[in-house]
DNA sequence: TACCAGGTAAAAA
DNA sequence: TTTTTACATGGT
């Protein structure tokens, strides 16, 4: 029995729901993609997985989402409910883009990127657990391998939802993962160390010694790094992506990040190599929006923006 | 085939 | 205290 409903929730503007969704359109369909208008994700919500599916009903100036949910049992009030935060929280959805801009209204490099990229909003990962595995996964290699590494573990370890004729998987609980021995963990291709890495994160948290979710509301974000940097294999690059991408810590800024050195190199030395101080000196042209005007240099790359 | 790609901890110097 | 090395896979 197939049980499905849908609603439409605001954003605040500017927000531009198929340009922010665009990084997704090489996503794996069984994990996440975005495709024909459609981004789609399976959520694991209490104890049912849902799939579920946004997609834009209004304008940059006037954003609606459409919010279609599916699910093998019936949804539940708080289901919904749960599921319509995950939805704001993954698009970033109540945050003020206009405060980003005003800041930046004055430097005309990122303000002409930000013209073009106009309602482009920071996706989150829907856990803090999955932002900070990623960051692990990511660490050292490319991220074309590291992407075909992150779609081999939650294959393996991720919890399977078939629904409508198709296999979904949403990314792995803590539980699963600290389940798993750490061979299991690295049978997907990691080093043994990441894969230690993962799994000791992963016994952490099922222990109660590491509450991501907590971390997250903290004000300080030198708290949020001290706890971050005490699990193994998390240095300080590895703490600032996790808060960049899972806790909408916009003012995270890794300057030791070799693809933001090169992006900022490219649109503000003229392809020059810079150091990660020389870059770290260009980001304060941004204020507390570091980590945001980052991204937008990486998706300006993307789009091949030329200024 | 060989080398490189969005680091980190541990070993060596 | 600072520098070097092991790590494992996929793309080119």
């Amino acid at each position: 029995m197939l049980y499905t409903e849908s609603f439409v929730i605001n954003a605040l503007a500017p927000f531009n729901f198929d340009l922010t969704a665009q990084i997704f359109r090489n996503g794996d369909p069984q994990i996440r993609i975005f495709r024909d208008g459609i981004f789609s994700l399976v959520t694991k919500l209490n104890d049912q997985m849902i799939l579920m599916k946004l997609s834009s009903k209004g304008t940059v100036e006037s954003p609606k989402i459409r919010v279609e949910l599916k699910a093998n049992k019936p949804i539940t009030l708080q289901e919904r409910q749960k599921a319509r935060e995950e939805a704001r929280f993954i698009f970033n959805l109540d945050f003020d883009l206009g405060s980003f801009y005003e800041q930046i209204k004055e430097e005309p490099v990122m303000r002409e990127i930000a013209q073009q990229l106009c309602g482009l909003k920071n996706p989150t990962t829907p856990t803090v657990f999955e932002s900070l595995v990623d960051s692990v996964v990511e660490q050292q290699i490319s991220i074309r391998v590291a992407i075909a590494l992150e779609e081999k573990f939650i294959k393996k370890l991720g919890k399977q939802l078939e629904i409508d004729g198709e296999t979904y998987f949403c990314f792995p609980t803590p539980e699963a993962v600290a389940a798993a021995s750490a061979d299991g963990v690295q049978q997907i291709g990691l080093t043994r160390r990441k894969a230690e890495y993962i799994h000791e994160a992963a016994q952490l948290i099922v222990a109660g010694r590491l509450n991501l979710e907590e971390l997250k509301t903290r004000e300080s974000a030198e708290e949020i790094i001290a706890a971050l940097d005490a699990v193994r294999g998390v240095g300080e690059w590895t703490a600032e992506l996790t808060m960049l991408r899972g806790m909408q810590r916009l003012d995270m800024f890794p300057a030791d990040d070799l693809g933001i050195r090169r992006v900022i190199s490219n649109y503000y030395r003229k392809g020059r190599p810079i150091k990660a101080a020389e870059a770290r000196e260009i980001a304060k042209l941004w204020g507390r929006w570091k980590g945001l005007a980052a991204f937008y240099l990486i998706v300006a790359e993307i789009r091949g923006i030329k200024l």
